[in-house]
DNA sequence: GTGAAAGCGCTAACAG
DNA sequence: CTGTTAGCGCTTTCAC
């Protein structure tokens, strides 16, 4: 037999579907015998109602969606799980898309979302197609962009201020007797990369350094690996080499071990993101971690308000990050 | 104003629904004219057709559910990806739930994937409930499982055979010129820890070999680090350590870099997995390969076709696995 | 406290 | 080729 409905519960029960109805929702009084009648019924035929006819009649998907680059990318499961954790308090399910870095694809995931009736969505992205976040925002669905600058008014935005996390950590080399420090810039003009830049250049100017800037093609282990030569070529004048992500830090780290060029002996190396392998690798990477669960739940709790109260103050939302103190710089003091 | 319906398009258009309906799914002839001022409305309102409406009506969600343990699991993402991407040739999406491991949720997730009405789920577990298994089993929607042994009849499931995948690095380190190999059980009595198990002890056998079998606590790299002490003590008489788990690897690779022990010069290591971390780890870890993302799109595909031709044969589907050599391994011949 | 009836947005006969 | 109509499974008035 197919599935039950509502209809055979009500059978079943001997009562009409209102009651049905009205015992699964809680939402008007029920005689006791009649609820005992329904309940049992729903048990005997382990009936589960249809959402989808729930959330058609309610006007309510109770779904909130969210692109991603790649659920692969090592942070996105916090984050995944920040926003999920939150929306379960609040009885929001999550429909995921990934766009695998098609910007493209990038709108057809949010074309499918929004048929998909979500009644919100949060992008996980630090280069969203700026057509798609024009079209998202004047259609109805609240958004949230995380990683992201807001090139936009109106717009909602967590991330951690990458700017003063590059300074931050500017400021520990320092500390520990560093004057000579290079930075190796993330590829393309992202917004990220750009801030982190920045960073870097203030904290030189602040603290009367010399910057040594260095363009890399990607964030992978193997750009890292490629810069090996060119980094080490500065071996002199530089004292630590600063990687706007761990990817490129653990590539260049394994440059060092095959070529003999010992960390942090002969140069320190900082990474930025704190992912699992940074703290698994020989020796363990100094970086900076960003609150990735946070970020998440910050998110999804800003997204709530502004489903639940039309919330609408503060854009842009900044999460503290932290230095991770670990094995790959010297203290030159 | 509210989300444009099927009837403000049809209304702009000046014909009736149905016609509507007909040129958004090609399912009937529409005279040319109509048909563009159906599409010039559709394209005027930016009118996106309500799926649950659809899905209620048509009774098919093309929603299929995965149930994971946790998105943060390094290969899961590639399973994820081989799914979706079959699912997608046959315009199936998919509704990730994780479960964090809690075999209470377990049971949660799959009825909140059955409400939401999706047609088939897959399972990405080495332990799921029997419970589940069972109830799932009485319910209607067809399941996949991987990773995981069946346990029951009329059951698909996707896989590597660990036994033999054990067994062919066996094969390998005895051709290095290994025959005093120990091996790392994994944890709690997990059907694939024994099945890794039973290859090693089979191989053993097979070439004459004394079995050294430790016990691990779990597959995290704390616990490969806590076996240190443990393995480093019987280094007179082992001259390689197999591990069930890359993890586990990492820990103990870490370990013997902290105290000095060199790998492969003093002790050979090699892992099960091929996670990220093993190609970037120095020195490289040599390790058994999973074809992840062809495992989730092969599960697709048997899903696929029971779906739709309610496909009922070969119950188990084995793929291959491969060893992948780097550096861990001392060649001592 | 309960049931009948209207309808959420859409598809699929059924006539024309 | 096109419009009318009857639901899909559910919630929610509105009477009783």
């Amino acid at each position: 037999m197919s599935k039950p409905t509502i209809k055979d519960v009500a059978k079943l029960a001997g009562v009409s579907i209102s009651t049905v109805s009205r015992v699964m929702n809680d939402s008007k009084p029920v005689s006791p015998e009649a609820r005992r009648k329904v309940l049992d019924a729903i048990e005997k035929l382990d009936f589960k109602p249809n959402e989808l006819a729930r959330s058609l009649v309610m006007r309510r998907s109770n779904l909130i969606g969210i692109v991603v680059k790649d659920i692969g990318i090592p942070y996105m499961a916090q984050i995944i799980r920040g926003i999920e954790e939150i929306g379960r308090m609040y009885k929001y399910d999550i429909m995921l898309s990934s766009t695998y870095g098609d910007q493209n694809s990038e709108k057809n995931v949010v074309d499918f979302l929004l048929r998909k009736q979500v009644e919100g969505i949060i992008l996980i992205s630090e280069d969203t197609n700026p057509e798609i976040l024009y079209k998202l925002k004047s259609e109805k669905p609240p958004f949230i962009q995380i990683d992201k600058f807001s090139d936009f008014e109106d717009t909602y935005t967590v991330r951690i201020d990458y700017d003063l996390a590059i300074q931050n950590m500017m400021g520990y080399l320092i500390d520990k007797g560093h004057r000579k420090i290079a930075f190796i810039k993330g590829p393309h003009d992202t917004a990220t990369s750009e801030e982190k830049n920045a960073g870097y250049h203030k904290a030189c100017e602040k603290h009367g350094l010399e910057p040594v800037e260095i363009e890399s093609k990607g964030n992978q282990v193997e750009d890292g690996y490629e810069l090996g030569p060119k980094i080490l070529e500065l071996k002199d004048e530089i004292t630590c080499v600063m990687f706007s992500d761990d990817c490129q830090a653990v590539g260049f780290m394994n440059y060092c071990y095959d070529h003999d060029v010992k960390i942090p002996e002969d140069i320190s190396v900082t990474g930025f993101g704190d992912q699992p392998i940074a703290r698994y690798l020989r020796p363990a990477l100094t970086t900076i971690q960003e609150p990735y669960y946070d970020i998440g739940a910050v998110s999804m709790r800003i997204l709530v308000k502004v489903l639940r109260e039309n919330y609408k103050i503060q854009e842009n939302t900044f999460l503290p990050s932290q230095i991770m103190e670990r094995e790959s710089v010297k203290d030159l003091k």
